[in-house]
DNA sequence: AAGATATGTCAACATGACTGACATAAATTT
DNA sequence: AAATTTATGTCAGTCATGTTGACATATCTT
């Protein structure tokens, strides 16, 4: 028999005098915490998967996604969003150029910018992933009235960092940006 | 002020008759897919900052919180929860007992089975961690009515797989399994 | 006694991160 | 005009964490 004892998580401090930090025993949310790391488990599989006839991976997934939604990013902006250097966004760019889903445009002001752009190749694979995590989110809002909806996308957003925003978070959270770039 | 318009992105979906697979455009829940990216983003990379103190990377964050949270966990148990291969879980909990975090013990009914527990060094770990995560959480949550707090809890349960539970899923879910393990 | 199961381990390899160094072209400053 | 800074690209090496495949050992089941 499987015994999982379901020891609450209301002990977490009676280590000896260890170093409890912050919070007093019993107020963690073990719930959230464990929900969304099995929710985004999900999400991302859905791509994962699909992704996998393409011989990509989650990082061209990430790339294309936001090269799509938002034409005309400039590689330094990638960067900042998906927080990861130059070195390692290259292979993934790279290929992604070679294979003809992403074009480059010079920049118009500035002519060392390289503008990027979803091709139709691009968009379509984009479209097919999102119609699958799509499908995902739909399913789990189908019994959920507006009010509640509306509370889902206010807690999101809530448990992003809002200091030093990207340009695509300013994109997403309104133009309340203290940071004025370029 | 939740209204969830792209100033700059509202492009996206005209493409020209590119192989449109399955979603009629205009119906992608771009807004959710994008929320969760950075949401998940942020609230990981609490516990990734405090881990480099540790030297320890998501990984053993991942055992480490199973192991504390379902005390007694088998080996088994922890590979299908993780969904990873017995070798790459192998490195980390090596690293894991090692260092004095995690203990096993011998199965009472099958000494085959080694059974996984958090040490107060590993609790302590643990909690910090999850203090970090949980002050994220309640930050997230102080403007949400109890209404809003249950469709959040709701969505994010919905967004899980259901079929082929794994132990710690049907311990969350409740014991409403149609596949009873061992 | 034979076979299945739970766990551990060795070896090789892939992906996607990282750092550091250096190159080029174009913009900006002096 | 010359010097400097910026945007991008690239080479080389490393690390963390995932993978497959093969095999060993102890223990349980048949």
């Amino acid at each position: 028999m499987t015994d999982i004892n379901f020891s609450k998580g209301s002990v977490a401090t009676d280590s000896q005098g260890a170093a409890s930090p912050a919070p007093r025993a019993g107020e963690f949310r073990w719930d959230i915490i464990e929900l969304l790391f099995f929710a985004y488990r999900d999400f991302v599989g859905d791509a994962d998967h699909e992704l996998e006839a393409f011989g990509f991976g989650r990082a061209h997934h990430r790339v294309m996604h936001f090269v799509y939604r938002y034409p005309g990013l400039k590689v330094a902006d990638l960067l900042d969003v998906l927080r990861i250097t130059k070195q390692s966004l290259g292979r993934v760019l790279k290929q992604l150029l070679d294979e003809g889903y992403i074009i480059q445009k010079t920049g118009n002001n500035d002519r060392r910018q390289r503008l990027l752009y979803a091709t139709p190749k691009g968009e379509a694979l984009v479209a097919k992933l999102a119609g699958l995590q799509t499908d995902r989110i739909t399913r789990a809002l189908r019994d959920i009235n507006p009010e509640g909806v509306a509370a889902i996308s206010e807690f999101l957003r809530a448990m992003i960092d809002r200091d030093d925003p990207d340009k695509v978070l300013e994109a997403i959270f309104g133009i309340g940006s203290k940071k004025p770039r370029e």
